[in-house]
DNA sequence: GCCGTTTTCGGCCCGACTGTTTTCAGTCG
C-alpha cells in the first residue's frame, strides 16, 4: 500500500474513533476530509513528509494533520490513534457501520449498555434486555436488528451496470403516469460512480400521493422502509434501496442539483452562494434575506441546474464532474473539459469473435460495428495463454489474421483490423513473439493472470509491456473486477509516465465489472499526455451497449475527445497505429 | 482540525423523517 493510502486509512480510523468518543464534529470532519484528499492526490507525500510547509500547501492539510503525517513517517505509528484504539474496543467502532446507528447511539450502547460488539448487540436485542436505555425504544432496536441482518446477508454496494438499468426501469415506469411532470435518477448514479449505495429518484408531480403510492406498489418492491410527504424509500427484491423524492416543478433544478451531489460539491456550491450574499439549498438559489421566508419569496433561480450555475458565475458542470475535484474553479474560468459523448466514438478497438471466446463471427462483428456507426472494428482474440477462452497459438493467429484481411477486402463502409489481445505474462513479456505482433494491424496487451503480484512487480510488468514497440494499447491495465477482485496495484504514476513516453494508449475498458482504468487514474493519464482507448471488449452484439459506462467513467476522469483514440477518423487512426510501428524502426 | 477581500477567532450546509418524546435528539444524505 502506498504511503498516502496508509495515511488515508489511518485518518479514517482516527475520524471514526474520535466520533465514537464524542469529539468535536468538525475535528472529525477534518480527518475525514484529510483522508479523502490523500486518496485523490496523485503525488506521494512520503518525500515531503517531514516538511510541514510543503504538506500544509495541500488543501485540507493543516498544522495538525501535517504533524501526524511526520510522526507516522518517522515512527510508523501515530500516538493519538494508538491511545484511541486502546480506549475504544474494535467491536464498538464496528457498530458505527450499522445503518441507522450513529456515534451517539454507539456511545449509549457502549457506555450505558455495556455493548462492545455487533454480535453482542444482536443477542441483547433478541433477549430484550436493552430497552431501558434512553432513546432506544422497541422500534429503534427492531430497526437496528433488521439493519444488522441485512448487512450480513448483502451489504455490498451495487455495480453501476446493475443499478443503472434498474433506475432506468423505475424512471420509465413513473414517467408513464399521467400526473408526472418530470422524473430523473440523481445521486451517485447520475454522477456515474462505479458503485452505487442506493438509487435516488427525483420527481415533480401534480399528485404526489398517487405517485408515491404507485412507487411503493411496484412489482419489484420488497419492503417499504419509510414514507413521508416528500420522501419515500423502498427496498427492491434484489436488495437495492431506492429513495423517491417529490418536489415542486418550479424548484426541480435546485432539487436535482442538491440530490445529485456530491455532498462535497454541494458544500463548495453553497459556500460560493454565501460569498455572493446568496443562499443555495434544495429549493433554490435565494437572496440571503429571502432564504428565511422561502414560502413567500421568489428564488433567484430554481427551475433548472443550468440557470443556477449561471447565476453563480459558472458554466454548466456535468454531473460526472461534481466531486469537488477542482470543477467549480474550472467552471469559473470556463475551463471545464469538453464533454465526451457517444457521437465522438467512431471505432471499437478490442473485440472477440468465435475464434476465441466471442459469440460473433468476423462478418457478424463487422456488421454490428457498422450498425453502431463505427468506421473501424478491431478483431482482438485471446492469445494462447488464455486456454479457457480458446486462445490462439501462433499458427492459428496467422490463419485468423489472413482470414480477417480477406473479409475486410470484401466489405464496404467498415474497416476490420487484424489484431490480438495478447497476454502480458507475469514478468511483462508477451504471449507472442515480436515478429508475429509486427504483422498485425493493432495489438492490445492485457494482464489476465498473476493479478495478485506485489506493486513493484506489477509496475515493472506493465512498464515492460508498454515498452514493447508493437503494443498499441494496454488493455484493462489493473485487471480488477469491481467488488470481486482488487487486481494489480502498480505505481500508476510510473505506468502513466511510461505510456506517455512510448506512445502506448491506456485502455478504459467499459465493461461495468471492470471500468479499468478508473476515473482518477484516467485523469492523471490525460494530464500526463497519455492517449486513452475506450473499448467495450465486446464478446457479443449487446456488449457494444456497455460503451455508455465507459463514457460516464471517462467524463469522471476529465477525458476529452482529443485524448481518445476511438475518436480518431479512419485516416488519423491508421496514422496513429502506423506511427507506433515506424517510430521504433 | 481547517481556514481567512469581514484573517489568528469563530465559523464550519441544512432540511426530512423517525421514534421517543411532549418539544426534540439522532441519523441521513
Amino acid at each position: 500500500m502506498s504511503f498516502n493510502a496508509q495515511l488515508a486509512d489511518l485518518f479514517e480510523r482516527m475520524a471514526k474513533l474520535l466520533e465514537v468518543t464524542g469529539a468535536n464534529a468538525f475535528r472529525v470532519n477534518a480527518y475525514q476530509r484529510g483522508a479523502r484528499r490523500l486518496r485523490e492526490l496523485s503525488e506521494e507525500l512520503e518525500p515531503i513528509a517531514d516538511d510541514p510547509k510543503q504538506l500544509t500547501a495541500t488543501e485540507g492539510i493543516g498544522k495538525g494533520l501535517a504533524e501526524k503525517i511526520a510522526e507516522f513517517h518517522r515512527t510508523g505509528r501515530v500516538e493519538e490513534l494508538e491511545a484511541l484504539r486502546a480506549a475504544v474496543p474494535d467491536g464498538v467502532a464496528a457498530m458505527m457501520d450499522i445503518p441507522g446507528v450513529g456515534p451517539k447511539t454507539v456511545a449509549t450502547l457502549w457506555k450505558q449498555g455495556g455493548i462492545t460488539s455487533i454480535d453482542q448487540l444482536k443477542q441483547t436485542i433478541a433477549d430484550g434486555s436493552l430497552e431501558d436505555l434512553p432513546r432506544l425504544g422497541k422500534k429503534t432496536l427492531e430497526k437496528i436488528g433488521k439493519s444488522i441482518a441485512y448487512a450480513e446477508s448483502a451489504g455490498q454496494r451495487a455495480r453501476l451496470g446493475d443499478a443503472l438499468p434498474l433506475a432506468v426501469r423505475i424512471v420509465e415506469e413513473l414517467a408513464a403516469l399521467n400526473c408526472t411532470k418530470r422524473v430523473d435518477y440523481a445521486g451517485s448514479l447520475r454522477r456515474g460512480c462505479e458503485t452505487i449505495g442506493d438509487i435516488d429518484i427525483l420527481a415533480a408531480c401534480e399528485d404526489p400521493q398517487a405517485l408515491a403510492k404507485h412507487f411503493t406498489g411496484m412489482s419489484l418492491v420488497d419492503e417499504v422502509l419509510l414514507s413521508g410527504k416528500t420522501k419515500t424509500s423502498i427496498r427492491t427484491d434484489t436488495g437495492m434501496q431506492v429513495d423517491l423524492r417529490i418536489v415542486r416543478e418550479d424548484r426541480y433544478g435546485a432539487a436535482l442539483m442538491y440530490f445529485t451531489g456530491s455532498k462535497e460539491h454541494n458544500v463548495v456550491m453553497r459556500q460560493r452562494a454565501i460569498d455572493r450574499d446568496l443562499r443555495l439549498n434544495e429549493y433554490g438559489l435565494w437572496k440571503a434575506e429571502d432564504a428565511e421566508r422561502m414560502d413567500e419569496a421568489k428564488p433567484v433561480a430554481a427551475d433548472t441546474e443550468k440557470v443556477i450555475y449561471r447565476k453563480l458565475g459558472l458554466s454548466h458542470i456535468g454531473p460526472e464532474l461534481r466531486e469537488d475535484r477542482g470543477e467549480v474553479a474550472a467552471a469559473a474560468d470556463d475551463e471545464l473539459p469538453e464533454p465526451l459523448t457517444i457521437d465522438h466514438i467512431q471505432c471499437e478497438l478490442h473485440a472477440h469473435t468465435t475464434t476465441s471466446d466471442g459469440s460473433l463471427s468476423i462478418e457478424e462483428l463487422a456488421a454490428e460495428a457498422k450498425r453502431r456507426g463505427f468506421h473501424t472494428v478491431a478483431v482482438t482474440d485471446h492469445s494462447a495463454g488464455q486456454v479457457q477462452a480458446n486462445g490462439l497459438d501462433a499458427q492459428r493467429l496467422k490463419r485468423h489474421a489472413a482470414r480477417i484481411r480477406q473479409i475486410n477486402g470484401k466489405l464496404d463502409d467498415i474497416t476490420v483490423l487484424a489484431g490480438t489481445e495478447v497476454d502480458i505474462l507475469a514478468d511483462g513479456s508477451l504471449d507472442y513473439e515480436d515478429d508475429l505482433l509486427a504483422e498485425l494491424d493493432v495489438v492490445v496487451a492485457s494482464p489476465h493472470s498473476a493479478l495478485s503480484q506485489n506493486s513493484a512487480k506489477a509496475t515493472e510488468r506493465l512498464v515492460r509491456a508498454i515498452e514493447n514497440p508493437y503494443v498499441h494499447i494496454i488493455g484493462h491495465p489493473t485487471g480488477r473486477l469491481i467488488g470481486r477482485r482488487e487486481g494489480l496495484s502498480p505505481d500508476m504514476g510510473a505506468v502513466i509516465a511510461a505510456a506517455a513516453e512510448h506512445g502506448a494508449a491506456l485502455e478504459l475498458n467499459a465493461n461495468p465489472w471492470r471500468l479499468d482504468l478508473r476515473d482518477l487514474h484516467l485523469r492523471a493519464a490525460v494530464e500526463a499526455g497519455c492517449m486513452i482507448a475506450i473499448n467495450t471488449d465486446a464478446h457479443g452484439p449487446a456488449d457494444f451497449d456497455l460503451l455508455g459506462y465507459g463514457l460516464l467513467t471517462a467524463r469522471r476522469g476529465w477525458v476529452e475527445p482529443k485524448h481518445v483514440v476511438n475518436c480518431l477518423s479512419t485516416k488519423a487512426l491508421a496514422k496513429w497505429l502506423q506511427s507506433k510501428r515506424q517510430g521504433d524502426q
